[in-house]
DNA sequence: GGTACGATTGTCT
DNA sequence: GACAATCGTACCT
């Protein structure tokens, strides 16, 4: 059983939404994923956010009401998707970082070897990049809702994790990289879908 | 008005 | 395992 998630679901902290959100069903324009990891990101209490800096005409959307998606195009080569938590006004979101295609494939296929050259159904979706290409994610859908039933894009849960995993977050440099403060990237333990390109190194205790 | 820098991926060695 | 590709945005001057 599954239905479509309400807009009240997503008004928490991202902390309490990223791992709920893992096992869930997000779905746009024919393709449906299931997502396996997820990171969230705080706002202005974050060095690693889009929003630690205030508000600009990119992170817009981290202001806006929950329940919608914050897209963003990164290094002048691909898209990434968030979904916007917490109240309004209060800058908070979940990365969606990869998932696994569950309903779609052949479209979910075309698309990934038209943008580039895809393989293996597992890696369809792996990886934050991937998973908006798979899913035709662009910056038209920004601000786009997914709590709305019969809605353009739509995320269905609960989620369905038997046992999540957390750890660093990938990519983010300074301060953001402190695995004892920022431990806020969750995924599925043994996925095959995660993106393990750099897997979670052991955590380090400082000298 | 100019420059530096990424929530990464694919390809080459 | 290492590195180049590529461009919007933020943050200077």
């Amino acid at each position: 059983m599954s239905g479509v998630l309400p807009e009240a679901w997503f008004s928490r902290t991202a902390l309490e939404v990223a791992p709920e959100l893992l096992g869930c069903e997000l779905r746009h324009d024919g393709v449906t994923v299931r997502i396996t990891e997820v990171e969230a990101y705080m706002g202005d209490v974050d060095p690693g956010s889009h929003a630690y800096r205030g508000p600009n005409k990119r992170n817009q959307a981290m202001y806006g009401p929950p329940g919608r998606m914050y897209v963003y195009w990164h290094m002048g080569l691909h898209h990434c998707v968030n979904l916007v938590c917490a109240p309004e006004e209060v800058a908070q979101g979940v990365l969606i970082r990869a998932g696994e295609v569950i309903e779609g494939v052949e479209t979910a296929m075309a698309r990934r070897n038209a943008a580039g050259v895809c393989r293996r159904e597992i890696d369809l979706a792996r990886g934050p990049a991937r998973l908006t290409v798979a899913l035709a994610l662009g910056l038209r859908d920004n601000h786009v809702p997914v709590c709305r039933p019969g809605g353009r894009a739509t995320l269905s849960g609960p989620g369905s994790a038997r046992e999540v995993m957390s750890g660093p977050r990938v990519g983010i440099g300074g301060e953001g990289a402190d695995v004892e403060l920022f431990p806020w990237r969750y995924w599925i333990a043994g996925d095959r879908t995660v993106s393990v390109y750099k897997a979670a190194p052991p955590p380090r205790r400082a000298p």
